[in-house]
RNA sequence: GCCCGCGUGGCGGAAUUGGCAGACGCGCUAGAUUCAGGUUCUAGUGACUAACAUCGUACAGGUUCAAAUCCUGUCGCGGGCACCA
């Protein structure tokens, strides 16, 4: 490829733009309170020629964000570049269009991979990260994107995550008031009565801090060396890497997201995302409604408290069906329960499978504790066939009838969802049926099924039978009575149960945010926590040379001893998680460089939109993020939450981050797979750039097809924009002085880029008026552009481009104008070529050049966005196509404004028309104005 | 298993939301330019036909004057969740 000869001098023309914009800071945003230098194009659109900007004379705001990239160390793929792309057309489109649009870019560069090659190498993962951000930074400028460099950012920078500490101070020193449904400072929390002394309290507050340590089971990664959360767990593997994990009880810094469940699934409904994309984080919050009941278990010798036990239940409709109970094998009343023999007359069956292990309940229950212990979680779901379980030898009462039924222990019911215990109705519920079938375990329909569908296994809503009181009902009614009569008995009540578990928040790394947290010696022994003050901010992770955990499993931090140890006190070790960089970066971009706080609240009111705008609506939040999919759950779900956090405490000023949010889809190599390297079919942009350029490279992404579908790329299909570049070219330049430019390169290689100066404009191009059919041609292109850029149409929009200078190609006269035009709606799509054609194109320069002045280059990237004239685009005549029964036979050729009866008699006597009626009865004739005719005729 | 989304030429994909199926691009065919290859330009390109006609948007039905588009069922592909009571 790189013999050939090259469609137009791209290879100078994009560094020379690309040096350009960099040198007048032209996608500068400006935000209130900053004073715009009297050259700086934005200021020169707009009338703010050194002028200090404010929230009332700036232009309404666009804020189009990119999910910041991870610098790994093999340097940005195709996928990258697709969102980027698409963000880019529309930041240069909305410029154009009049908006103060900000597009920032930064790096998300905390994380394991450098850790890991630190590990390795001993070489420190500020090196790594460095010098994969220079590469990542080179590649991404090389492709022409019209970010603000000046908002750049870095989630490892001292700088940037003095404040992601500081957000977590916001957190510690919070609880979530259910009262006000809003996170609280921590000094308003109330307290019982029976809570005296400091260290009582102390001990209730930290309970209730959103940020809270906690010693519950967690996910523990032998290989990655660190604990993992839910959301990073998938099948039982690690998201990362697919490395196996264990349960494992570990204290653990947690965040209350489960405070937020409700008000996260409720403010989807007041953002602009895509269906299947609510759906996935209404999955994973996972609210479902029913009731608490609270069975006894007949055990007359134990405590009150230990005979209770409250299952949770979506169906308290189905009561009187429960025939025995089910708790989770670490339920902890497990062990209170268990008599010391079976029952007579317990089936073998009920006792277990383990050998030796069926003697007593405390055997069987210790086997089979330890046979689900083994079991792997992959273990558990994929063999979900067979289900397994003992007897406990306990019997309890169900409250709806008195009934004694057997209390069982089995893994498909998990401690960690609603209470840790089922009761089972096996008639309507697919597991307990399986179960029950399994131990042969009573079953009893309570709900009739409508019609003849059998009752047994039915899951649906249908009518109460054999329910007492409840008999008759419609389900809906049964539910809410039953729950009725169990508040009534004391027995119940309803609740509303979410799947979303607390988030995970700590990390046994080295490369990532250290806690701004000491630990120091309760008067108990027991150690308690307590925050640095701000004033310590940023606290650095200690300098090290060694990266993997202590000998005694402790995080990689503690090896830093001097670090650790402080007077009377000890550093938290842990770090925080990737996650806590990415939670607040698309507001760090609004305020960069402040030192005082993380956001200046006038840049945040204005970017954000709350500060409003006299002419315009303005969008609450970023106005469009795009990204994709693999952080549908993760990323999205935690950065709402600080937000809404940041929200409460009166430090943002909308209560969601991401108005609209698109996700990008895949692309995948040529051979239609999952690029990857050991497939071999990985497409490196540097080296398409090198043949194509930037330009051809962008347009390919979008042309591709549409931005949210998974397709496959093709080399070949680049070729095919990069020719309609070089046709725009050739539509624009004048061969001969083309021809004297590849001369002048040639000799003079080393001063090429002086040499486009050389260039002229086509002989064909001239300063006239463009007749109607021309104007037609150029309105329909920019209605077209304007439309589907506005739906991020970006493929459509490429072919409409296309078929203008189709169109164009062959004008004998091409009017200036209507180039000029069409230079302004490519150049969001081909920045650099457009850059260098407006220059070439533009009559100040030629007649600047006349007097000897230099002029310096000025930019395409602030001239108004053309509007088209409804009025240019009517047709004076219409082909209105005929259809007999609905078939197309004809077409007739009429003037725009004939009247439908017209028409009609026009249809009638078409030439191949009337043949086909001849003998035949008209029925009826349907004329859609403008469109079609169809006539309906029988024999 | 459950929940979303999608099935259109040889390929990527269009179709103003019920109104001319296949825009635009790739590929392919023929011609022009060229010593030649490449580039560029011109014409053609859903299937079957000499042509007229006929058929054609995964498959089978249905609604309608009219269906790629709406409804029912089936098959296939992709994504998400997965014993969540």
């Amino acid at each position: 490829m790189s013999s050939t000869r090259r469609q137009y001098p791209f290879h100078l023309i994009e560094p020379k733009w690309q040096q350009q914009w960099d040198v007048q800071a032209t996608f500068r945003a400006w935000s209130p309170g900053e004073r715009i230098p009297a050259a700086h194009p934005f200021g020169q659109r707009h009338g703010l020629r050194d002028e200090t900007a404010t929230t009332l004379n700036l232009p309404p705001k666009f804020y189009v964000l990119d999910m910041f990239p991870y610098p790994s160390g093999a340097g940005l793929h195709v996928g990258h570049p697709e969102g980027y792309t698409a963000t880019d057309i529309l930041a240069r489109y909305r410029r154009a269009a009049g908006f103060n649009v900000l597009h920032p870019i930064g790096w998300d560069a905390f994380g394991l991979p450098a850790e890991q090659y630190a590990v390795k190498t001993g070489q420190h993962p500020r090196v790594t990260t460095e010098a994969n951000i220079t590469t990542f930074r080179r590649q991404i400028k090389s492709l022409g994107f019209s970010y603000d460099w000046q908002r750049e950012i870095d989630t490892t920078d001292p700088r940037y995550f003095r404040w992601t500490q500081w957000i977590f101070l916001q957190l510690y020193h919070s609880w979530f008031n259910p009262a006000s449904n809003r996170a609280e400072p921590i000094e308003s929390l109330p307290y019982p009565a029976e809570l005296k002394s400091e260290p009582e309290r102390r001990v209730y507050r930290d309970g209730k801090r959103l940020a809270y340590v906690s010693d519950a089971p967690v996910w523990w990664c032998d290989a990655l060396g660190t604990v993992l959360a839910n959301e990073e767990v998938i099948d039982g593997k690690s998201e990362v890497g697919g490395f196996p994990v264990v349960r494992r009880p570990m204290r653990q810094w947690m965040l209350r997201i489960t405070a937020y469940a409700e008000r996260l699934l409720q403010d989807l409904q007041t953002i602009d995302w895509s269906d299947s994309l609510k759906e996935m984080q209404r999955n994973w919050i996972g609210r479902s409604e029913g009731a608490d009941v609270t069975f006894t278990i007949d055990a007359p010798g134990l405590p009150a408290a230990e005979r209770q036990v409250t299952v949770f239940t979506t169906r308290p409709d189905t009561l009187f069906g429960a025939t025995y109970m089910v708790l989770a094998p670490e339920h902890r009343l497990v062990d209170a329960i268990l008599p010391a023999t079976w029952p007579a007359n317990t089936p073998v069956t009920w006792k277990g499978q383990q050998p030796g292990a069926t003697q007593s309940p405390q055997a069987a229950v210790a086997a089979y504790r330890a046979y689900a212990a083994a079991r792997s979680d992959r273990e558990r779901t994929d063999l979900a066939k067979e289900k397994t379980g003992v007897f406990t030898g306990a019997y309890a009462f169900n409250p709806a009838n008195g009934e004694r039924i057997p209390v069982w222990i089995a893994d498909y019911v998990l401690l960690s969802y609603g209470t840790g215990a089922i009761m089972a109705v096996p008639a309507h519920d697919t597991r307990d049926l399986e179960f029950a079938r399994a131990f042969n375990l009573p079953i009893r329909t309570v709900v009739q099924a409508p019609g003849n569908t059998e009752s047994i296994g039915f899951v649906d809503d249908g009518i109460s039978v054999n329910s007492g009181f409840i008999t008759g009902l419609p389900t809906p009614d049964a539910k809410r009575n039953i729950t009725d009569w169990l508040v009534q008995q004391g027995l119940g009540q309803a609740r509303v149960n979410y799947k979303l578990r607390d988030w995970l928040f700590s990390r046994q790394r080295y490369w990532g945010e250290p806690f701004p947290i000491v630990w120091k010696p309760g008067p108990d022994g027991e150690p308690f926590h307590e925050a640095l003050p701000e004033s310590e901010l940023p606290l650095l992770p200690p300098p090290l040379d060694d990266f993997k955990p202590t000998n005694d499993g402790r995080p990689p931090l503690a090896r830093a001893t001097d670090w650790l140890n402080l007077a009377g006190a000890q550093r938290e070790t842990n770090t925080m998680p990737q996650w806590a960089g990415s939670c607040w970066y698309y507001l760090r971009y609004l305020d960069p460089a402040n030192d005082q706080a993380f956001c200046r609240p006038a840049a945040e009111r204005y970017w954000m939109g709350s500060a409003g705008h006299p002419n315009a609506r303005i969008t609450p939040g970023v106005d469009l993020y795009v990204g994709g999919t693999e952080h549908a759950v993760l990323h999205l779900l935690y950065a709402r939450f600080w937000h809404k956090v940041l929200f409460d405490l009166g430090h943002v000023s909308t209560p969601e981050p991401f108005y609209k949010l698109v996700n990008q889809g895949l692309i995948l190599g040529e051979d239609g797979q999952k690029m990857s390297k050991s497939r071999g079919n990985v497409i490196n942009p540097d080296d398409i750039l090198k043949d194509y350029g930037a330009d051809a490279f962008r347009l390919y992404e979008m042309f591709l097809g549409p931005l949210e579908m998974t397709k496959p790329w093709s080399t070949r299909g680049v070729e095919g924009v990069y020719r309609f570049l070089g046709r725009v070219w050739r539509l624009c330049i004048d061969e001969s002085s083309e021809t004297e430019f590849e001369q002048r390169c040639a000799a003079n290689p080393d001063q090429a880029a002086q040499h486009l100066e050389a260039l002229r404009p086509h002989p064909a191009i001239q300063a006239t008026a463009p007749d109607a059919s021309q104007l037609r041609v150029l309105h329909a292109c920019i209605r077209k552009v304007t439309e589907d850029l506005d739906h991020l149409r970006f493929n459509t929009a490429i072919s409409a481009l296309m078929v203008f200078v189709n169109e164009a190609i062959a004008w004998d006269v091409r009017p200036l104008e209507t180039l000029r035009t069409f230079l302004v709606l490519l150049h969001p799509f081909a920045p650099h070529l457009a850059e260098e054609l407006w220059q070439l194109l533009d009559t100040q320069r030629e007649s600047a050049a006349g007097t000897g002045t230099p002029v310096a280059p000025n930019t395409i990237a602030y001239l108004p966005w053309p509007r088209f004239d409804p009025a240019l685009l009517v047709e004076e005549t219409l082909e209105i196509p005929v259809q007999v029964n609905g078939k197309l036979r004809d077409r007739i050729r009429l003037p725009a404004d004939t009247t439908p009866a017209q028409v009609e008699l026009a249809a009638l006597a078409a030439d191949k028309i009337a043949p086909l009626l001849r003998g035949k009865t008209l029925r009826k004739i349907i004329v859609v104005p403008g469109k079609l005719v169809n006539l309906v005729v029988s024999p």
